[in-house]
DNA sequence: AAAACGACTTATGTCGACACTCAAGCTACA
DNA sequence: TGTAGCTTGAGTGTCGACATAAGTCGTTTT
């Protein structure tokens, strides 16, 4: 009775637009997507540059990785949800190794709890462990635009034009997924600048963990507007080599997304607790 | 013609002690140590608390981790060293899944490197790359020490006493290895202080990389008084609530190690370039 | 003699199998 | 009806096996 079709396609497929063989266990699990497929792309093609990293040929367990990392980015999984290595297995058609190892990989990056001897599950994000998260890139990105202000070449700098127009076009457009992920484009074309890979390493490993919520905090009222005009300043600020403006533009706009993420989570609390 | 003995006991017995059973394939690998099994215990230690983490059991792959984990910090095996998983699994006497599993923990810490399809060695450490770490821990400690000064309570802070004057007591005996190991408990404290677990996390990993400098950084002259100094200066600090000179002390001993660290290194250059 | 080729050895990635553990459902009992 | 123990089904951790790729070493070629 299995439906599903192949697979993981190397490159540029439609994936995981089959659905779960077995029943739907507990609750909601990939239901049929409409219109984000691009979306979708776009959280799968991140999350290969992150948790691929090095692996630059698309492995098995790579892909696997991904799919699930892109679905939980996009919300197809909700927090908490199982991630079972049999179902998984099934889905995908192979053995449990590969999905095992594809986990561990999620794990690391903070997507995916794996609890000893029992089912691995899509992590909680406790509001506490948000705001950690935010005080950390505050913390890291000062250091990023100092560098970059400092040490990048103008040419360089002048590479941040494209993400931050296409921010400009997605916000008059109203188009909120495309400003969420051209907002990405523009912090990862930031941490590339500064030239330390360690830092963007972190970064970006930090990034994933809240990109599920990047949609709730750019919906608050005002929230685009203000990142945009924070983002155009910090351009301005890099242009004029103002290392110290930068820092505390870039600073500053990671305490404002992360006031408006509590603002947004704290009435919801949908987010179990996260520390197990 | 095995002459290894059972491994892996689950908490205090001397592990590691069992030479590799097959002649040693490229260079050094476990020489039969001396006297340094206290540190070496430590290591094991430390890294349980990273690496393991969550994983409060002992786990069969959580301790082989931690046991090649803590042979690499002890410089038992040097960067750029094989460790194939088939030496391992009979070396550890199981098969090799459990040994891949560790592998792939090690190398979210950074101290391991996994090239798809080639076998597995240990992380070498360009200078370019300590640069980046203590630039990246130098930016995290600032957050940490400020939230120190500002919200721990006075007994926390206390607590930072012990392992000062320990490390005071080690630098009188001229006790390389015991002050490395005070020196990485204060932090340790430090970061707890801070009750931020994610920036721990985070700073733990970063630790746990360049710990086989350690040794190297602080025997260059001075360098442990240096250390002692700044550390009792900024436990003053967090008894005066002064934020301001807590996060630029933390922050200038981590410039000096840096420093220190160059200086060293860069003589040697032993180390090969990193980025595969 | 150095480089290129080829045969052989060794290790990796993946697989299916199995014992053990966890959790959910069921029965017994209050 | 509600709770404790037992049963059963499903999933995890580990294993040994196998196909294939990488490494090794001797031989040939220029």
């Amino acid at each position: 009775m299995l439906a599903a079709k192949p697979i993981l396609l190397g490159s540029a497929s439609p994936i995981g637009e089959l659905p779960i063989d077995t029943p739907v266990k507990r609750q909601t699990a990939a239901p049929p997507r409409t219109k984000d497929q691009r979306s979708f792309a776009r959280a799968r093609e991140v999350a290969r540059a992150i948790v691929a990293e090095r692996h630059d040929r698309p492995s098995l367990v790579s892909n696997i990785a991904c799919e699930v990392a892109a679905e939980i980015i996009e919300g197809q999984r909700s927090p908490g949800d199982d991630l079972n290595s049999v179902e998984l297995s099934r889905r995908f058609r192979t053995s449990r190794t590969p999905i095992r190892e594809a986990l561990m990989l999620l794990e690391k990056e903070g997507l995916v709890q794996i609890p000893p001897r029992r089912r691995p599950r899509v992590a909680l994000l406790a509001m506490e462990e948000v705001r950690e998260i935010y005080q950390a890139r505050a913390a890291l990105f000062d250091l990023i635009a100092t560098a970059v202000a400092r040490n990048a070449s103008t040419d360089d700098i002048g590479t941040l034009r494209a993400p931050l127009s296409e921010m400009e076009r997605a916000f008059r457009d109203h188009d909120l997924n495309t400003f969420v992920w051209a907002n990405v484009d523009f912090y990862d074309r930031n941490t590339q600048l500064a030239n330390n890979r360690t830092v963007k390493r972190i970064l970006d490993s930090l990034l994933l963990r809240t990109l599920r919520l990047r949609r709730l905090s750019l919906s608050q009222p005002d929230r685009m507007q203000a990142s945009l005009d924070d983002n155009a300043r910090l351009l301005k600020a890099y242009e004029n080599r103002d290392a110290t403006l930068a820092a505390a533009l870039i600073s500053s706009n990671h305490m404002n997304a992360l006031a408006a993420l509590e603002k947004c989570l704290h009435s919801q609390e949908a987010q179990l607790t996260s520390r197990t």
